[in-house]
DNA sequence: ATCCTTAAGGATGATATATATCCGTAATAC
DNA sequence: GTATTACGGATATATATCATCCTTAAGGAT
């Protein structure tokens, strides 16, 4: 089980447009450029942003994304879930309904919504603890930690970069 | 991001053996016919649970699976990574260092083992989150939980169902 | 000894998903 | 008008998943 690779992008995307000038728009093709990704598969990530209403886009010259919200407001968990869809890591498929033991009547009532099975509900726990962790980290608190982890200069001189590209 | 089919059918074959009476083999086809799934697939998934120690197998008439270990000592996690692995859900594939600004000298030293990027370093945490919640639950516990659950009289029906074909 | 049953594992095919590219359209800046 | 851009549809390729078949070796029954 392993998330796709759009998602990894996405993350490092929403980095980049968390420290851009406000205000200012960010082309698919630096994005893609600056990571190293092929430029139209990364559309279709920043295309998801979009949709799920992380990033905000205008069309023409100087045009491209940028957040629609402040970082503060912006999880991991939303872009995980952008990207990746919301569906739980776990589904169900309720093989326990197969049982030959079962009467007809005692099928109908087995891990429907509202009552999963003792399996479910233990994996959906788990799902649930994932996206608590997720969620409880903002671009906001990403930013604050590259600060003090990227190597010194190399911020500065990305924003040159950006600045030269826009 | 979702859990191969296997898994779930991993999940409830061990609730199945988890029941059994002690020294008792059960074989593919009974857990395969229990739950209404290909036997021929749901063998790999048990060869899988095998080497990794959580059940054991003989040959022959009368032969099968039976548990390893104690209920007690067999957890949700265990049988998640013995048929889906133990690798992360999030694999870094260090994008960073495609950045055109980096020194060749700073490209080395992103994301290693040692030292993951920021973002890495989040993934990693909601992933371990989710194995620790799948790790505090054991086979016993879910025995416990299903003699509550189910249906009155349907643990017994099975535990007969089982008796017969065994 | 012989035969049936079983797990183990290799080989293979079918289907679905992930990855990636291409193109047409509409909007924007100049 | 022209160049640039996001957007979405269509398409192609690669990989993973799902499933079956077959051979081998070992255990049990006769």
């Amino acid at each position: 089980m392993q998330l796709r690779g759009p998602v990894e992008w996405a993350l490092h995307c929403c980095g980049v447009l968390a420290g851009l000038a406000p205000e200012r728009y960010l082309p698919t093709r630096d994005l893609a450029d600056f990571h190293g990704v092929p430029k139209e598969y990364l559309s279709k990530a920043l295309q998801a942003l979009s949709q799920a209403g992380l990033v905000e886009s205008t069309l023409g010259p100087s045009g491209g994304y940028r957040l629609a919200r402040s970082p503060e407001a912006i999880t991991f968990l939303d872009i995980v879930e952008a990207v990746e869809g919301k569906a739980s890591t776990f589904v169900c498929t309720n093989i326990r309904r197969n049982n030959p033991c079962l009467t007809a009547g005692e099928a109908k009532n087995l891990c429907t919504d509202g009552k999963p099975c003792a399996i479910a509900r233990v994996m959906w726990q788990a799902d649930r603890a994932w996206r608590d962790a997720l969620r409880a980290v903002s671009l906001a608190d990403l930013l604050k930690t590259l600060e003090t982890d990227l190597p010194a200069g190399l911020l500065r001189r990305g924003a040159a970069w950006i600045d030269e590209h826009s």
